[in-house]
DNA sequence: AAAATTAGTCAACATAGTTGTCAATATTAT
DNA sequence: ATAATATTGACAACTATGTTGACTAATTTT
C-alpha cells in the first residue's frame, strides 16, 4: 500500500499556511509582550486594524473583518474593557455605536504595527528580501483569485 | 494623524496567510463534498494525515499535530463515529489504543488527497507553476526558521 | 402612518483547543 | 520481586472564537 500521499499531505500548502503563521505570530506576540505588556490575541488582531481612527460603526467592522455582528460585538466589549476604545452613540442615528480608539488605544496599535514590522524584517532577512517581498505578492495574487472565484 | 499603519496592518503578512489559507481550504472542501459527500473539518483536516497506515497511538498522534493528548482524543473520537477509523488496544502495551484507519478512512483519504492536489494545481496555474514552487519553498524556509527560532 | 429595513443585543450552541486530575499499565531501580 | 516512577489515555471543567435565531429600537421607504 502507497505511503506517498500521507508525506504530501503533512507538508500540504495549507498546513504550511497555518504553521508559517502560527511562528509569525508567536513572534510577534512576545515581542508585544516583552516591550509593551500588552495582550495580544483574537480581538486586538484581527479587530483593531479594522477601526478607523475616524470611527467604525459594528456592522461596517463586522463586515471588514469578515466575521458576524455577534461575534464582532463580542470582540469589542473586550477591546473596551481592555480601554483601547471606546462606543458612542452616532448623533444622526442613534442606532449605532460608533467605535473609537481611546489613546491606550492608539499607542497600541504603533506598538502591534512596530511589532509585526520587526518580524517581517526579520524573515525577510532569512529569506531574502526580494524572496519575501514575492511570498506576499504571491499571497495577495491568491487571494485575488480566491475572491473572485468565490 | 497618519493612517498608514493602518493599511500596513489590514494586508500583514499574517492576515495573507490566513486568508490564502481559508480560500484554498474553501475550494477543497467544495470539490471534496461535491465529489464525495464526506465531511471535511478540523478532524479530517488536521488528524488523518498523521495517521500512519500501520497504525498511530494518541499519544504519538497528539505529539505530530502539535496539540494536547486530550485535544487529539476528541477529535479521534470524532473520526471513530465517522466511521473512519478504528481503535483497537495493543497487544504488546495494554495502554495503548492504536488507530487504525477503516477501509472507508483510506478510501476518504485518498479523496482528500485528490482534492487538494486539484486545488494546488488550479493555483499553481494562476500564479505560475515556477512561482508556486518558490512560494512553497519559502513557507518552508519560513517553518524552518521559526521551528529553529523557537 | 404603516411597513420594511437596518443596527445592534441577548441567548443558546458549535468547534477546537486548554489544564487539572486520575486510573490502569509498564518500566526502572533497589 | 517489589516499590517507586513514568507513561497512556480518559473524564471533567474551562477558554477562545465563532455561529444562528429571536428580539428591540431606530430609521427609511412607500
Amino acid at each position: 500500500m502507497n505511503l506517498k500521499f500521507q508525506e504530501t499531505r503533512q507538508n500540504g500548502f495549507p498546513r504550511l499556511l497555518l504553521l508559517a503563521r502560527r511562528g509569525f505570530l508567536a513572534r510577534v506576540k512576545a515581542d508585544l509582550q516583552k516591550n509593551a505588556g500588552y495582550p495580544f490575541n483574537a480581538y486586538t488582531g484581527s479587530a483593531l486594524p479594522f477601526i478607523d481612527l475616524s470611527g467604525t460603526s459594528l456592522t461596517e467592522l463586522a463586515r471588514k473583518m469578515g466575521v458576524s455582528k455577534q461575534a464582532a460585538s463580542k470582540t469589542v466589549r473586550e477591546l473596551e474593557v481592555a480601554g483601547l476604545v471606546a462606543q458612542i452613540t452616532d448623533i444622526n442615528d442613534q442606532r449605532k455605536r460608533i467605535i473609537k480608539f481611546t489613546a491606550d488605544g492608539i499607542v497600541y496599535m504603533r506598538k502591534l504595527h512596530k511589532s509585526i514590522k520587526k518580524a517581517e524584517l526579520e524573515l525577510s532577512d532569512h529569506l531574502g528580501v526580494d524572496e519575501f517581498k514575492t511570498l506576499k505578492i504571491m499571497l495577495k495574487k491568491s487571494l485575488d483569485f480566491y475572491s473572485q472565484t468565490r
